[in-house]
DNA sequence: CGACCCCATTGATATGAATCAATGACTGCC
DNA sequence: GGCAGTCATTGATTCATATCAATGGGGTCG
């Protein structure tokens, strides 16, 4: 199989992930890969549609506003979607990493902006080759709303944290999140990754630095989390911090 | 053509309705309905698959958590979509009127409850059934991708104002957002009939009752808009009430 | 018609998070 | 290895909105 197919899976062929897939009910829920359900000549196809790029951190690979002339699918690295008000405040309204998709949320502009966290690899589809991809492969337009569908729960489980939820809250929820999306079947109490700054972390939770900086160490002193170096945060108590994520207290 | 089929359709049959609608650009872009593309055959074997209901005020008709066997379609009146901390804490996250389809945001349970805010008649699908419906008509799973990556676009719209904006520049952009959706077409001056309390687009905005009526307030002190009884509003200067909702001052 | 109730408004006060400010930790560079 | 720059933490203070409290207006019902 030539190298290009890779670049429209979902990321390198891992057997061991594969197999994790299968055993996880978990994982099944959350990767909504586009192109699981193909077979190599499909794929092949597709393939021939998509462009590959690269970005690197701090590059902006959509602008808010532009014509939504293209989709996008991670292979590798993650981003932060965002919007910004005239004024310089900003709202990051999602973050994306291998096998997402974006640009769904598009009318004829972007309703937001990309920037890449850190060196990322993607692809680029030509919206009106979309169509024609629909066309030959109706599998994958279901994907797509199964994608869309997904992508809206959790935008409305943000809204509810935006509106409603206290800063530790909104901390402990985007912790358990973030846990949950990175590593659903990995020792709960593993450390992560973050590859977001405590800047982007306020500008998702809708909070500042100083506050977030704050609210982690409130669950730093009751021992739910560890707080090393280099972003990585472990979870010392998931239980708890899930409880406080639910308000459930 | 019995009177079923109908009930499928965005609301009523309304010549001048459509007519506005091929006139007006801005409602071609909102107005996605579900049938509008198929045929009276089409329509006919639609309307058997969909279950004809009506809910009154106050009455839910969603609950969070529940499994999420059906989609909604509203045919009249107004609906709230909210979740709910244990707390009681409250988030609106949308509101749906005539024509809006509900319930693509659900995995195996749904994830908001939904009540009405007026007597309201809504259809429900099965969603074994749509899966069929589909096979059949794959222009409506277009049109579901279409109406989730919309309802994507003001999902992200909301977050920004959940987690950047102030209160009068919720208020406004709510009142902005509420005149181009139910009035998109009409002089932007005319009276808004709003179907919600103060209360509900506390949960809405994020805010308390008292802050929203203090924003309403100084918005009618600027002779922005003008408050008047039984839920009108009208909006005296829709030019300022938009620049202050995008915050663009 | 009057009593009651619900909702909205307005005022006084409290508070959680923002802002302002200082310090420390780490990184890359020469 | 020292210096500059960026990022994170922590403390002091301010501010926007929440909370508490009082009043009014409109509708319903006995």
């Amino acid at each position: 199989m030539p190298d290009d197919l890779s670049i429209v899976r979902r990321g390198p062929i891992n057997v061991a992930a594969e197999l994790s897939a299968t055993l996880c009910a978990k994982c099944e829920a959350r990767h909504v890969g586009l192109c699981d359900a193909l077979d190599d000549a499909d794929l092949h196809f597709l393939a021939g549609v998509a462009r590959r790029s690269t970005a690197n951190r701090g590059q902006v690979f959509i602008t808010e506003g532009d014509p939504a002339r293209q989709f996008f699918n991670i292979n590798h690295g993650t981003a932060k979607l965002y919007k910004d008000l005239p004024d310089g405040r900003r709202q990051i309204i999602g973050f994306v990493s291998t096998g997402d998709f974006v640009g769904l949320a598009a009318d004829k502009t972007y309703g937001f902006s990309a920037e890449a966290l850190e060196p990322i690899q993607y692809c680029r589809f030509d919206r009106t080759e979309l169509r024609g991809v629909f066309g030959r492969f109706p599998i994958i337009e279901r994907r797509l709303l199964d994608v869309a569908s997904h992508e809206l729960v959790i935008a409305q489980e943000q809204m509810l944290l935006l509106g409603r939820k206290t800063a530790v809250e909104r901390v402990a929820s985007f912790l358990d999140g973030w846990r949950n999306r990175a590593a659903p079947c990995a020792n709960p109490t593993a450390a992560l990754d973050l590859p977001m700054s405590r800047s982007e972390l306020a500008d998702f939770l809708g909070l500042t630095i100083e506050t977030v900086s704050r609210a982690l160490a409130a669950l730093r002193k009751q021992n739910i989390v560890s707080i090393g170096s280099d972003h990585r945060i472990a979870i010392l108590k998931p239980t708890r911090l899930t409880a406080i994520s639910q308000a459930a207290e």
